[in-house]
DNA sequence: CCCTGATTCGC
DNA sequence: GCGAATCAGG
């Protein structure tokens, strides 16, 4: 398999949005993740949260040395990687691999100032497993499928007879997948987005109700709009 | 052990 | 340029 334009170009996007490489190489198949992730690197798109982080301790020194210097070569064990980056929680709906949506965050479109944490003046109580519980009042029984991957959410609008598209995105559509790439209707959300949400205030109600299982994957933009909802 | 991404290096 | 092998952290 090569990489042609199309397939590229996906894998920006994917890449960008946050998708594991894991995701990115099954959704454009013919590759490894790993073949993802080196071409990832050759296009210049690299660092992202990883787990793997520099050296670094909680005292002392922190000179994250991302490249270090290529001074050995029979057996380097250097620990680069971003030193910046906190990890953040996830907003992802989706117990074990399956992360939210195909989101695709604005990268720097909400800077690290604002915290997942403590905000909204809805929240009585936080769950078990960091849900976050609100009154009775907005509490509501089942939502237990969190989608993307494989399933198509649900529909926000009854009507988007315009499909946004993956080169559609921009910082004001939501991005919320509609089916999941690779299929020839698969399309995004497309409606005006939540100010400072990667997603509309639909969406983001959907986005932002549960905490993923394990390590943070990507990072949430700010805090919604006023709290959690679940729909 | 599972997962992640990062890097190296032979091709 | 490509990607398996390897590394390294969660």
């Amino acid at each position: 398999m090569s990489w042609t334009e199309e397939r590229i170009e996906t894998l920006r996007k994917l890449w960008e949005g946050g998708s594991t490489a894991s995701q990115i190489a099954e959704e454009l198949g013919g590759v490894s993740r790993n073949a993802v992730i080196g071409k990832a690197h050759r296009l210049g798109l690299k660092s992202r949260p990883s787990p793997v982080k520099s050296g670094e301790k909680k005292d002392g020194a922190k000179k994250a040395a991302k490249t270090a210097k290529p001074a050995e070569k029979p057996k380097p064990k250097e620990k680069p990687t971003a030193p910046k980056v906190e990890a953040r929680p996830a907003p992802a709906p989706a117990p074990r691999q399956a992360p939210p949506p195909v989101q695709a965050r604005p990268e720097v479109a909400a800077p690290e100032k604002a915290p997942p944490a403590g905000n909204s003046p809805k929240i009585v109580s936080v769950g078990p497993g960091g849900f976050l519980r609100q009154g009775p009042g907005d509490q509501q029984p089942p939502i237990p499928p969190a989608p993307p991957r494989r399933l198509v959410p649900a529909k926000p609008s009854p009507e988007i007879a315009d499909k946004t598209s993956l080169l559609d995105l921009n910082d004001r559509v939501c991005r919320w997948p509609m089916g999941h790439p690779g299929e020839p209707d698969f399309h995004f959300c497309g409606e005006k987005v939540n100010p400072g949400f990667p997603y509309c205030v639909e969406h983001c109600g959907r986005a932002y109700q549960a905490q993923l299982p394990r390590g943070a994957r990507r990072a949430p933009p700010p805090l919604p709009f006023g709290g959690p909802r679940v729909r």
